[in-house]
DNA sequence: CGCCTGACTTAGTATTTAATGA
DNA sequence: TCATTAAATACTAAGTCAGGCG
């Protein structure tokens, strides 16, 4: 409990994502200073090949992605320019963050109450921080040599393993490692593979059967992710239906008739009019101009001002639609209900490698406006309708290909086993590739899964070894490992991203630690008591906020003086460093080491730490989780995971207190009727009596329990009312950490993990004893 | 060697479903 | 039994990172 535990209030306290930045930032104008800028003179040369329509590159078929490419390259390289231009210009440029949801509020004080949820970091990161943690691995190792082909193996994990686990654990070793089997499995396997067809079979017609334990099996070697794939393809979105002549749409007053292709675009608008996206600029102009490439050259000619455009009509018929779509019977219902059944059962589901998996995303995304997130300069951008002939498929060379829907072609079909999607397509937005792939519960994701955690536990044999170089690092003389070492300090203290740069332009203006600029971070030799603090205020992934006060060593403050001297405020922090070359100084240190694995060691570590610290052993069950729910906190406030508040959240808390107030109305009168009970025993002294004074005790502990129980909801909920715990349960925390502690203490897995979470930890629920250290 | 891109993980929010209570 | 509210799930954007290519 020492230290910067302020700095976390301030962290959430402040938290928000800010959307109407208009900020404005060129960070190459000044060259001579870093080396990051070649990129300037290609993308100048690549601007030559611009030209103009791009509304024909959605029609092409092939060499196109060359070609989106260049011309969308092209185009944005204009942009740029352009902006660089206007800002030459115009000198004003400076950062505007306002907060704009009001996102934090009254957090300090919720979070305030509770102390555990603040003061995780000084637990986290005792002072003398090298000796904090083991440091037994071979740092010297040449990477070259040792380094396997296949990495991320659990080489000698058996010593942090006890026992049962041990086993476990060098049963997988053995069988993970010998390459010479290879040959003999893929026999093995498609020997048992007609069985196990058969048995496929038998498990869709009657569920139960027990589950597959693809983790007590051996894993390929040879980069192939799977031997046979089979499936349906994917499930395309429904076709337009256009609306009745009676909704209509209106133009300066009037109403007009559109074409079905601009109708449709008009209605993704329409149904989003209660949305504050239409009502910003840039999506707005997004949005016309890509409706305008939708219309007839007759609209085109009309249509001339969003502002002329009155789609309420259709906006209250959407809104109708669906109230009816509420008030339906329930046989009406249920009608859907099973046609959807009937869809997941026959598209939801792949046969790979013998065992029917699940597959996570099979309906392609429908057409729509795209809603970036933050200040997205792509805002309001037509997302178009994926065809058919957009489609590429994956499967077994010798498996029942999916059909394309009658009358067309699939763009290609392949069989690559090196990947693990089934179907994929390309985005108009980005121009980026995605991907049908299996669910979270399927082998192929569950293996990465675990994989990823044990890439994470090597680090915590090696993180002490780590943490002194980089702080040794701190006084070299070259600029560039200062630089590395500075960022590595700050990804493996505060849990940040590593911070790829992106294309400016193309998305919102977000960081992470590489990418930091110095406008990002405020230095004070002094500051509320503590020295050296640095600021960080930035937007990170998916534009959240990012506040923090933090004290540093007295070697980083200089160093971060030293990297701000002569620099403007756009310019980056690290202009000597950037995620690769970062990643490969990572990978030299530990096989399989990249910036993010600290952000997963860290988180579970933590877990790991705080549910000692806050589990109280005489504590009842809820207890006990509203324990566990804070130690999931201090590891989501360190991730930077929030969320909105719900919208419902205050109403919500008062119906709690409402809760509250009457349960405990129901305790004072249950205590009163015990007491007249007791009273009336004693005057008695009849069997029948005593047992009602047992029965009235009863009735008082119970009741006692409820509302013990919740008034433990209650603060549970309100600590959490802006921090999201969902983030890090599925991605960060090693799931074997959790289902121990629910080993040790008694508490129903359910009561943590829901039945999907379930699903997807099935390997960590079946594997890990009550004494599994991460 | 830097850049681009493909593949895959991580992320918050919108929508649907289930649970609760009037 | 219906309406609310909470929880679960669906959705898809936005990151990370490695490998290939010019």
């Amino acid at each position: 409990m020492s230290g910067d535990h302020a700095h976390n209030d301030s962290q959430i306290e402040s938290g928000s994502r800010v959307n109407d930045s208009h900020k404005h930032k060129d960070k190459h104008k000044d060259k001579e200073y870093r080396h990051k800028d070649h990129k300037k003179e290609k993308e100048r040369e690549k601007s030559k090949y611009s030209n103009s329509e791009h509304k024909d590159l959605l029609e092409k078929k092939h060499r196109d992605k060359e070609k989106v490419r260049q011309k969308d390259g092209a185009d944005r390289h204009k942009d740029k320019e352009k902006r660089k231009e206007e800002k030459m210009r115009s000198f004003d440029g400076k950062p505007k963050k306002e907060k704009e949801n009001g996102f934090a509020r009254s957090l300090l004080s919720s979070l305030s109450k509770c102390c555990h949820v603040v003061c995780f970091r000084g637990v986290l990161r005792p002072v003398p921080r090298v000796k904090s943690e083991p440091d037994n691995d071979g740092f010297y190792h040449s990477p070259k040599h040792e380094r396997s082909l296949k990495r991320e193996r659990d080489d000698d994990d058996s010593e942090f393993m006890p026992k049962k686990i041990k086993i476990e654990n060098d049963k997988k070793v053995k069988k993970r490692k010998p390459e010479e089997e290879e040959d003999i499995k893929p026999k093995k396997k498609r020997k048992d593979k007609k069985g196990d067809v058969a048995d496929g079979k038998k498990k869709a017609k009657k569920e139960p059967e027990e589950k597959w334990k693809w983790w007590e099996e051996e894993r390929a070697t040879d980069g192939s992710k799977w031997r046979f794939l089979e499936h349906k393809g994917p499930v395309f979105a429904p076709p337009y239906e256009p609306l009745s002549s009676k909704v209509k749409f209106y133009y300066d007053g009037k109403p007009f008739k559109l074409s079905e292709k601009a109708e449709e675009v008009a209605t993704f608008f329409a149904k989003m009019l209660d949305h504050e996206y239409t009502t910003k600029d840039i999506f707005r102009k997004n949005f016309f101009k890509d409706w305008r490439k939708e219309m007839t050259s007759e609209e085109k000619g009309k249509l001339t001002d969003l502002n002329k455009c009155d789609f309420s009509e259709l906006n209250e018929y959407f809104k109708a639609q669906s109230e009816a779509r509420k008030q339906m019977s329930k046989e009406e219902k249920l009608k859907i209900k099973e046609e959807n059944e009937r869809l997941l059962q026959e598209y939801g589901f792949c046969l790979m490698d013998n065992h029917k998996e699940r597959i996570a995303n099979f309906r392609i995304e429908p057409p729509g406006l795209f809603r970036g997130r933050g200040d997205h300069p792509k805002m309001g951008m037509l997302k178009r309708r994926i065809r058919p002939e957009d489609i590429i498929i994956n499967c077994s060379k010798d498996s029942k290909h999916p059909k394309p829907p009658p009358g067309t072609k699939w763009k290609e079909v392949r069989h690559d086993n090196k990947v693990t999607w089934l179907v994929s397509w390309t985005e108009n937005i980005q121009g980026s590739i995605k991907y049908i792939m299996l669910n979270p519960s399927s082998r192929i994701k569950g293996e990465k899964d675990w994989q990823k955690y044990e890439t994470a536990r090597r680090l915590k044999k090696c993180v002490g070894r780590i943490r002194a170089q980089y702080r040794e690092d701190w006084k070299s003389k070259e600029m560039r490992i200062r630089q590395r070492s500075v960022a590595l300090y700050f990804i493996d203290k505060l849990a940040l991203r590593a911070g790829n740069e992106k294309e400016e332009g193309e998305t919102a203006d977000t960081v992470g630690c590489c990418s930091l600029r110095v406008e990002h971070i405020k230095l004070s030799p002094e500051k509320d008591g503590q020295e050296f603090v640095v600021e960080f205020d930035f937007l990170g992934k998916d534009s959240i906020r990012y506040y923090n006060k933090v004290p540093v060593e007295k070697r980083v403050f200089k160093n971060l003086q030293l990297f701000m001297e002569n620099k403007q405020p756009e310019d980056d922090l690290f202009d000597r460093l950037n995620t690769s070359i970062l990643n490969k100084h990572l990978q030299e240190l530990m096989d399989g080491l990249t910036a993010k694995v600290f952000r997963t060691y860290n988180a579970s570590i933590t877990l790991q730490q705080q549910l000692k610290e806050l589990t109280t052993p005489e504590e009842n069950i809820p207890a006990k989780i509203l324990s566990y729910n804070r130690a999931n906190r201090a590891v989501a406030i360190l991730c930077n995971h929030q969320r909105a508040p719900p919208k419902t959240f205050e109403k919500s808390m008062q119906n709690l207190q409402t809760k509250i107030d009457a349960k405990k109305d129901q305790l004072f009168d249950a205590k009163r009727e015990l007491k007249s009970a007791k009273a009336d025993a004693k005057v008695r002294r009849d069997e029948k009596s005593k047992k009602a004074v047992e029965a009235k005790k009863k009735a008082v502990q119970r009741i006692e329990e409820q509302l013990m129980k919740l008034e433990v909801q209650a603060t549970d909920r309100e600590e959490n009312k802006q921090i999201a715990l969902g983030t890090s349960k599925l991605n960060y925390l090693d799931p074997r950490i959790s289902v121990t502690w629910c080993k040790k203490w008694s508490v129903p897995i359910e009561k943590i993990y829901n039945k999907t979470q379930r699903e997807k930890f099935a390997w960590a629920i079946d594997m890990a004893d009550d004494d599994y250290e991460f």
